[in-house]
DNA sequence: GATAACATACCAACTGGTCGGTATTTAAAG
DNA sequence: CTTTAAATACCGACCAGTTGGTATGTTATC
């Protein structure tokens, strides 16, 4: 097959973001990657230096398709910057279904067990994560200025993200993704107060 | 129920709740663990038939440690209902302080890399999530009552959490513990809304 | 003198990582 | 269009250290 390509390279990244999303970094040795990948170690130490370097490379593409998915998202669409942020969260509450290791977050599950351990990992996330949280910015900030309201976008941003982040783990926890979506109703009611002073 | 006094036990758990949240469960080794509570293996192995039963009971401990410290925290003393629930959201804002391993919460950590690979973990960091949560109920639900407010109080009292635990996990991937008040203050802000229905 | 609390030595399985090798592709030379 | 040389992709045995856990003690306390 094509060695240009690379195939393993990828199978190996898609493999970790399965595997590391259900087991956590350290819980998933290098032996679990390939054999989830299909291939063999040799592969992997040629395509990456080291499993913490993978890492690495999982939450930058992990990153990356998290933003390419909401960039081209229905909500997207919408003429009214808070009609754009309140479908963002809308859409983000509807994607949580399904398996566990699809709707969870890589990054938010590898930074919580590796922020002390792994500076490379760390950093990789947090660009991850305030990178994804920037692309709300704009809206948030539309959205204030024509209401004249006072208050910081990017630290709203954030906010979203934690909430976000957070019910993840409840919903890890009671094994209910309910759960979850429940919170996210509670961040969009937030909003909804928040820029339209109403429970509409 | 220890018949008379064993230490190792109690240094072991003690050990736990700083290394684990500092590296995770499945990056927290046995010999860790023993190093960091200055005791042997077989004292480990004497007390607790495996480390996953050390991570349950550890996870226990956690949740009745924090149950108690916010049981007797200055703001329960006030009157209203919701001014003690507004005073729980300030006062989990103001500890956020100092080491990351000191104000992290431990199930939040292990339930995020072991809800899958481990039932035993996952139940017991439920319990601790999920029964702190209930706590906050009986607050919640006087403050709707007392305002005919329609809405679940058990879902907002779990609401909380989830975005304590997220806030924490912006506050690692970050560095900075501002990060994760911030978070906490839009989530005070909400109830405020919710509740007061203006910004005060 | 029994029992719980600890210590020491040890183990097989697994850990991340290395290494010498082979197969396939690309690029340039003929 | 071939031949060929360099590069890249991949394989799988192997390594030293670590893993969770055990077996067999010794010591302290009732």
């Amino acid at each position: 097959m094509p060695p240009r390509a690379a195939p393993a390279r990828d199978k190996l990244l898609d493999a970790a973001l399965g595997t590391i999303r259900a087991q956590g970094y350290a819980g998933t040795s290098v032996d679990d990657l390939c054999r989830a990948a299909g291939v063999t170690k040799g592969a992997f130490f040629h395509h990456f230096p080291s499993k913490e370097a993978l890492a690495v490379e999982a939450a930058a593409r992990f990153g990356a398709m998290a933003d390419a998915l909401f960039a081209e998202a229905p909500f997207r669409a919408a003429p009214d910057p808070l009609d754009r942020l309140l479908g963002y969260v809308a859409f983000r509450r509807d994607i949580i279904a399904g398996e566990f290791a699809d709707f969870t977050c890589l990054v938010g599950t590898m930074v919580q067990e590796s922020y002390f351990t792994s500076p490379a990992i760390r950093a990789a996330c947090e660009a991850a994560i305030f990178g994804h949280a920037a692309t709300l910015e704009p809206d948030i900030a539309a959205a204030m200025a024509e209401r004249a309201m006072p208050g910081d976008p990017a630290s709203l941003a954030r906010h979203i993200q934690a909430v976000i982040q957070g019910a993840f783990i409840l919903a890890k926890a009671s094994r209910s993704a309910a759960v979850a979506r429940e919170s996210l109703d509670h961040l969009h009611r937030y909003l909804e107060l928040l820029f339209k002073g109403d429970r509409t």
